[in-house]
DNA sequence: TTTCCTCTTGCAACTGAGTGTCAACAGTGT
DNA sequence: ACACTGTTGACACTCAGTTGCAAGAGGAAA
């Protein structure tokens, strides 16, 4: 659910190739891992995916290759109203902003797109005079499985 | 002790002891920072505020209180789309969602209501059927100041 | 007011994500 | 192949936040 199955793998990398960044082996390695995850990964999960392929690769490199995607826009950072501790998740930057909802009882992340969110944005520019580079909408809440069961 | 123990309560500090919540001269400390806060204040400076009024206070006391009051849906916890760190800022849950914005030039926060952003949550319950308990639209970008000069 | 129970606090040690430094390494264009 | 320069890995470090526990203090009942 996380990507459009339109993309194409390598996308990334030509991404970064065409800025004119060299390409490595360890950011070859996990460019693959964050373009083929079927779900969030926070960067210790990228490193252990990476690490199958490339057993050296070090985790302050796969640190260091998640800022450099997020400086230039490919990928987001995601927080996951914070239900699984501090770390952060990430996924490749979508054509379309989409809404993370995050259920409070059975940790499920949902994903939805929404008209109402793309003109709220086209909102925020025109009437804040702001030039948005990155938005992230969280919610937190209750499934539509959980919400019959809610606790306190 | 140098507290004002007759001062009316503020409204945390009322809501809490609705709840049959114990008000320690703590707590009533750390809730009166909170509530007279004009920015968007870290665990931190919290402390910091409140060591003014009673300089024996423990940051592990300042972390639980403010579990305590996020656990009870009385504050909103926000990240700024961590243009500080990772620290995390409190504001007092208000009456209506907001949205934050952050210049990623200025570091300027700017605070936004909508009633789009409204509908939106509207149809996030309906089509979703997520029963949403808390929001967070945080978005980085530019400001009107800051937008005809950007970085790279 | 005093007692008593229970919740809360303070301290210290800990966790775990993320950063800074720097010598060695390896893309990339020539 | 060479040289230039950006990148990597190892290690130590930072720092926000957590945990465990003994001592302390709300608060209600006696
Ligand atoms: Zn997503
Ligand atoms: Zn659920
Ligand atoms: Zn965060
Ligand atoms: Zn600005």
């Amino acid at each position: 659910m996380p990507f459009p199955q339109t993309e194409v793998p390598g996308r990334l990398q030509a991404e970064l190739m065409s800025r004119g960044l060299r390409m490595t082996r360890q950011r070859r390695t996990i460019l693959s891992v964050v373009e083929t995850a079927k779900q969030h990964l926070d960067a210790a999960q990228i490193l252990r995916h990476a690490r199958k392929i490339d057993p050296q690769i070090d985790r302050v490199t796969v640190y260091r290759t998640l800022a450099l995607l997020k400086r230039h826009g490919l990928i987001d950072e995601l927080d996951l109203m914070h239900m699984q501790g501090e770390k952060h998740f990430y996924e490749r930057r979508p054509q379309r902003d989409h809404i993370h909802m995050a259920c409070l009882r059975c940790g499920k992340i949902m994903e939805f797109e929404s008209d109402l969110f793309d003109r709220l944005k086209g909102q925020i520019q025109r009437d804040c005079q702001f030039h948005i580079v990155v938005t992230r909408l969280e919610v937190g809440g209750y499934c539509s499985r959980c919400r019959t069961a809610k606790p306190d």
